[in-house]
DNA sequence: GTCTATAACCGGATAGAC
DNA sequence: GTCTATCCGGTTATAGAC
């Protein structure tokens, strides 16, 4: 996905460590168990050992909380679509690439990033910059099924379908790892992309890997 | 998947008007874009047209409203999975003929059932009856899935991630179908079971329709 | 940076009239 | 069957001490 020398910024790398860290790594795991507004700041601060208002030191408030995952969510991954889009060679190997670096991503970080995406959460007042990050992943992902069919390495598909179909697999995996469920890493990131791919119609022994 | 003089019991199909009708149409559309915690029930009183005590009279507690939406959502589902996989034939046309009826019935109920599978309500006292259908609806898919590896359908796989990523692609659909956005409910029925089977790793030609 | 105390608000549920 | 009025517990956020 990317050359040895430009690897993609890691958001969530350079913050692995501190109360903030513990705060975010605690709200992504209760956000996807119970949802955004089924947690409270109450649940948030007990997992993390401080009192309720200790979380306002670090955060002005519970949608800044959000908004920090939505950024470590988001930022890299829309990067990353874009390179892959951007790039030319086999659509279906730079969407499997793509899909491989995603999921990999998902198995080593600490935080659980799906219940933040939900329809309530993007179309908040004030979460425009994100509604409009996730449209431009998900058009990515349209275009490089798109490239995919125009290559003949697909089918003709419904792409707004097949977006979806997309971008639900790769919250079975985040569910799949947050339940403790994972035991190889790679080889699951590995059948994810190629389960993806199978299911769009490609053919994943065309891709050299 | 069934014979034409037994189709499976449609527990909503017997309450398709009245007011508790409406109710439960209203609740399953905003859990499934909020969640179960995150919808009060003055929402769905003031989506249904009425006082939010009048949901009282039809309903018990705001958790029978989401315990009926889990028996829609089950109980036809684990009746026609239990159907799937004590049929003999090939176990991949069994699992995509149980698909294709699935994501039909999705298309076709006016209800929105996802949100109600989340891991925090499975878990709550008293949802032990729901928790365990979903555990058999799950070792169903499993069980269909191996039976297609034990006949040579599908290569070896790591069953419980491949269960997961077929619950998700169900999920695709229920949102898709949520958001509007299907204009060809069979053509995109057949096309999610396709994309599951193809997935899997399973052939869909050499599935007779 | 973390705490206690508390304000202001919103949640589910009940009582009882009509 | 639907309403108004209301209780009570939980929620976010602030004030201010240490």
């Amino acid at each position: 996905m990317f050359d040895s020398d430009t690897p993609p910024p890691s958001t969530w790398r350079t913050a692995a460590s501190g109360t903030k860290h513990d705060i975010l790594v605690a709200a992504s795991q209760l956000f996807w168990k119970q949802g955004y507004k089924g947690t409270s700041t109450r649940e948030i601060a007990a997992q993390v050992g401080i009192q309720q208002p200790s979380l306002f030191h670090f955060f002005a408030n519970k949608a800044a909380i959000l908004q920090a995952l939505l950024a470590i969510s988001l930022e890299d991954t829309l990067l990353a679509s874009d390179t892959a889009v951007a790039r030319s060679g086999s659509p279906a190997a730079r969407l499997h690439e793509y899909l491989v670096w995603d999921l990999t991503e998902i198995h080593q970080m600490p935080y659980v990033l799906a219940g933040i995406h939900s329809v309530d959460i993007l179309t908040t007042p004030g979460f425009e910059v994100w509604a409009d990050k996730s449209r431009r992943l998900y058009t990515n992902l349209r275009t490089l099924i798109a490239q995919g069919v125009a290559a003949g390495e697909f089918p003709e598909q419904n792409l707004r379908l097949s977006q979806e179909q997309v971008a639900w697999q790769v919250l079975a995996h985040i569910s799949f790892h947050a339940e403790g469920l994972s035991t190889d890493p790679p080889a699951e990131a590995r059948a994810g992309a190629d389960f993806i791919i199978r299911g769009l119609g490609g053919s994943v022994s065309a891709i050299s890997q």
